[in-house]
Parts: C-alpha cells; structure tokens; sequence
DNA sequence: TAGTGGTCTAGACCACGTT
DNA sequence: ACGTGGTCTAGACCACTAC
C-alpha cells in the first residue's frame, strides 16, 4: 500500500480505498483483525488522526467493526430484512444458524404523551402499554424497539401477561387479543446514534443509524400500534416489494 | 453554552447537542448561517478539530449544510418520498413549490455486463440501454440514479428517440414501448460517499448516503430494467405502505 | 485579500480489554 | 503492564468563495 502524497485526494481516502480493496479481494477477510491504527501509522508514514479517519468511514459502512480495547475486524455481511410483512423482528429474522431473542427494557401499562395519543387517535387519559425491547441476533445488539399499543378501554389488558423476552408481540395480539393486523405506514430516515443509543445499544457514538417510524393498523384501520426503531445500518439492509398498485 | 470538561460525555458531542437544541428551540432557523468553527473555538475554548467533528455529526444528520469558503448553514427539512410507487422520481415529488429535473449524465445503447445480463435475466450479447441521470429538486442535486433497460432484440430502440432530461422513463415506456410494469424488488442500505458521488453530487466525502438497488418487473413477470440509485441520506425520509399479505 | 471549511501532523492523555 | 481504539490540542497549510 503506497501514498500519493501529490494526489488531490485526501490521504485518509486513499487509505480508506485500500482497505476497502483488500476486503474485496478476500486479502482480508470476515473476522480477520486488521492490523492496529498505529501500525498502519508507521507503516504509511501518516498520523494518528489520518489513519483513524479512514477507518471509521468503514466502520460507518459497516465493513469493518472497531472494538475499544481490542481491535479493528472485518465484519460479517450485512442482514436483508423485509420491510413488506408485518410479521416482525421474530418472524422475519427466522433463518438456520441465526438466533434472535429480546431483552425488554421497559414493560408498561400508563397514559400515552400527547404526541403519542395523537398518533393512536385516543385521548391522554385513555391506556397505552409501552414495550421496550433491544433486539439480539447472535448476541448481537442489532435493534432497540420502543412499542406503543392502544389499550384504550384495557382491552388488550391481556398483554401484560406475557413475556415478550421469548414470545412475539404480533403473535400475542393475534392469538389472545383477536386483533387482525391490516396495513402499517412506515418511515425510514438515517440518523447519527445518539448518547442514549450509544449506551443501550454498545454503538459508538455519531454513527450512521437507520431511524423507523410505523403505525400499523388493524383492518378496520385503527391505529393499534405505534413504534419507533432503531436499528444498526451497518449490519441491515432494508427490502421491499414494489407495486404499480 | 459552556463546556463541562469533567464530564464523560466528550467535547465534541456536548457542543454538536448545544446547537442541536437551538435548532430545536428555533433560536436558529432554517436558512441562518451558524458562527464560523473559529469562532466557536475561542467561545467555547476548544480545538478546530473538536468543533469541526461536532458539526460535521450534525451535517451528517442532514441538520446544517457546510459550504466551503462559504460558511454553515441550517438546513431544509427532509424530502419524504414513497417507496411505495412505481412512479419514479418525477411522479413522486410533483408537489407545489417543489420543481423537479433531471440531467443526463449518460445515454446510450450497448451490451450488458456479466452483473447487469444476470440481473436482467438475458445474455452479455443482448442489447441494453444504459440512462444515468442527476436527480434534482429546485437547483440541489438529491440523487444519481443509474438505469439499465432491458433491450433485448431491440424492442424498446424507441427509448432512445426520448430526452430524458424532460421525460420521465417510466411514461415513455409505458405510452410509446407498451410496457405495463407489475412489481418491482428493491434493497435499501447506507454507505458512505465514494469520490465518484462526491464528484457529481457535490456531497461531502464519506457522508452516509441512501444505496437503493431495484430491478422492475412487467406483469408477465420479466426483469425490465435495474437500478442503482444514491439518495443523499441528509435530505430524505423513505416511506412505505405495509400489508400482512 | 480575508474568511470559510477541509486536511494533516506530532504528540498527549484517557478508558478499555487482555494477559 | 501493555496494546487497543477514542478524544483533544495547537498549529499548519490548502482550496474555495466573496468582495
């Protein structure tokens, strides 16, 4: 690996494409530990900060994963989820050799904000149940959850029964509430993570994060259920199916 | 705003929340030009470095633009666009106020590569059209979308009589090649800019960006055309309609 | 010419994980 | 104790834009 020290383009892309090149070649390849920041330093004759910066651009695109304390390795391919069905985290990650599970942050019935009342068409005295989920591939943080469901009238009261650590949301409304999802309007936006994504999450901070926001309704078109996602855009690519209507 | 040097959350990030919140507070509207990183540095204490990292963060987020030699700027809300629809980029954002118009960068007929004649379903020996095109929104370029049309056995020559500067593709084959578009596939993952995308889309080196792949489909269920598209990840929201099936 | 953002350095210190 | 990545500095130089 050489440096054009005369070249318009920035060192740190340089660097960066290089990389970005052995990767591709298989030179280096998926769990491979690259060599250290300061070898690189040494090896190319460029500072600290230069060598940092071209790596985080990986680490941003998701090639590459930085751990504090231990190293930079390649990274496993990135996840393809389906943005079209509503069957849910559980449902859609259901691949051989994949294991998916949730931990629950946060569990509860109470009075939704008057942001959220609006978005379930209820009032701010009516009941909402609130599910906070971080979500597991392989040990893997890849997704934080935060769940709204309309509980007016607690007839979904029968919710706070289960344990969403090892049963699906979707399924529990289905099953034991007798709700029949219908269609759900979704966002997607890039954002940075955030301090609180940063610690929930093991994410470094500023990184490219993917940002979902969905109601989904049931078939009297309903609002049932409002959610706000966030998930790792370096490990997931989104997939939808398309159609003239 | 001041810097609390003693706490654990870094310099870099505590200034970029600091403007954050006055965006939010509209104490800084869309449109003002922020105090220039050097005059951040002496009011705040801190290196050039560390405040250009925290305003780089909230370019990266799509909340101020940077201009060289110019100065930085709070930006636009995003552009919200369907994914829904197959009708393409200039149906999709035909809004009052909002002027749409594409520049060509590259049109012309010739053979596929192993990749594309894959993904269309022909042979390297068939004929495809190749339309790259600038995608902009009153004067900002917000994407670059590269198309290859499915030509085999000449069928749809007709295309290349069209300017697409001013056509759209999908009206043209639909009115003049008879084509009735069924479904589509598409991906959706972020990257960061390459020099390619920084060079014609004027985007900031290593900025995350939108990466769609998409190939279409008549309703007989043949592969009519695949396309690459970058959208600037700072400018846009994707949204999208789901259904149970 | 003056001011802006973009790149780069050489060195410092920190927090973290492994040994 | 050692090596890793993460942060920060003080200063340098560049390319770009506006005047």
């Amino acid at each position: 690996m050489r440096i054009n020290t005369e070249s318009t383009v920035p060192v740190y892309l340089q660097v960066a494409n290089e990389i970005k090149k052995n990767i591709k070649d298989e030179t280096l390849k998926s769990g491979d530990m690259l060599p250290s920041d300061r070898v690189y330093c040494e090896e190319l004759g460029v500072s600290h900060m230069t060598v940092k910066k071209a790596i985080d651009l990986l680490a941003n695109e998701g090639l590459v994963i930085r751990k504090k304390g231990v190293g930079t390795f390649i990274a496993e391919p990135k996840i393809t989820q389906s943005l079209f069905t509503l069957t849910g985290f559980t449902g859609d990650n259901k691949s051989p050799g994949r294991e998916t599970y949730s931990k629950v942050l946060n569990f509860k019935e109470g009075h939704p904000s008057a942001d959220i009342a609006k978005k379930l068409m209820i009032t701010e005295k009516d009941s909402v149940i609130n599910l906070k989920r971080l979500r597991m591939i392989n040990d893997d943080i890849v997704a934080l959850e935060d769940a709204y469901i309309n509980n007016k009238n607690k007839r979904y009261q029968e919710i706070m029964n289960h344990d969403f650590e090892r049963e699906s949301l979707y399924q529990i409304l289905k099953e034991k509430c007798n709700v029949e999802l219908g269609l759900a309007k979704e966002t997607i936006e890039v954002s940075s993570a955030t301090e609180e994504i940063n610690m929930q999450m093991e994410v470094p901070l500023g990184k490219p994060m993917f940002y979902l926001k969905r109601i989904s309704y049931n078939i009297e078109e309903e609002p049932i259920e409002y959610v706000e996602s966030v998930y790792r855009a370096d490990k997931y690519i989104f997939s939808a199916v398309l159609t003239t209507q």
